[in-house]
DNA sequence: TTCCAAATTTGTAATTGTTACAAATGAGTA
DNA sequence: TACTCATTTGTAACAATTACAAATTTGGAA
């Protein structure tokens, strides 16, 4: 298991102590929070820290590849240090959310893992056919 | 082609021009607009129109069934007036948002009707395992 | 070690998207 | 016409995020 630290230093960010604990926070807690539930959560042990220093962290983190942040369903972001591809359940009586790694076909699932689903969102990201085309080849 | 009056009508919402116009303008341009893009696009027609109406509206609209409500991507959220199931995919190039009636299975998919796919998210909603065993049966 | 430039953090203000709320307006009805 | 209820409007409040400049910290050069 990699230390916190060193997984900074390969990727040239100095380790203070704030991104120390912020990606600490990220990688002991998957519970996908905002930038807010991170603050809220560092606030008594860092009484000094700056909720302005938890987004510049959480924007370095992500430009650098080592978390990712995701829009699931309200209007706020959440971040995850999970790397791999995977798909993001929310339960809507307990607001859990779950790490699912099955395939889903939108067509035919309603039940996955014994989580009833009743609702899906597939969001896409990419270069159009027609952006592609202008390029050249 | 349904009217417009008329659907309003098959929904209990009194036909108002502002409904009219907000409900027009969704089934024309189907865009996936933000609540402002919408009062943007027909302040120039109405110039006494409210953004508070066109949130009103929109939210009366999505509780009816009639529009659904969409986080893509960034943290706003946009509507739209299409009710079949299908999804959304969004150029990184131009901005564009293309909807798409395939079946995409994640861990194989890198193409889709000519559009190269960088990045994915699989939003599920519903019930977990866990909450439905509390329930009973 | 001491000093300093550069990096980092902090606090505050500004911006954006959205909701709350009460007053103004409008439509339908007696 | 007058009344009532629905709808719209404008303003203020709120929440999430970003901008920005001052304060602090840091890692070397001297
Ligand atoms: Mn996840
Ligand atoms: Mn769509
Ligand atoms: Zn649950
Ligand atoms: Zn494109």
């Amino acid at each position: 298991m990699k230390s916190i630290i060193r997984i900074l230093k390969e990727n040239d960010i100095a380790p203070s102590m704030q991104r120390i604990k912020i990606l600490e926070y990220l990688k002991n807690y998957k519970t996908h929070p905002t930038a807010d539930m991170i603050y809220q959560a560092l606030a008594d042990e860092m009484p000094t820290l700056s909720k302005t220093t938890v987004y510049n962290t959480l924007k370095t983190f992500t430009e650098k590849g080592i978390l990712m942040a995701l829009s699931l369903f309200g209007n706020e972001i959440r971040y995850e240090y999970n790397t791999q591809p995977h798909i993001h359940f929310q339960c809507i009586k307990c607001d859990k959310i779950y790490d699912l790694y099955n395939s889903f076909d939108h067509y035919n699932n309603d039940l996955i893992d014994g989580h009833k689903i009743t609702e899906y969102h597939i969001n896409l990201k990419g270069v159009c056919k027609s952006c592609l085309e202008k390029v050249g080849d």
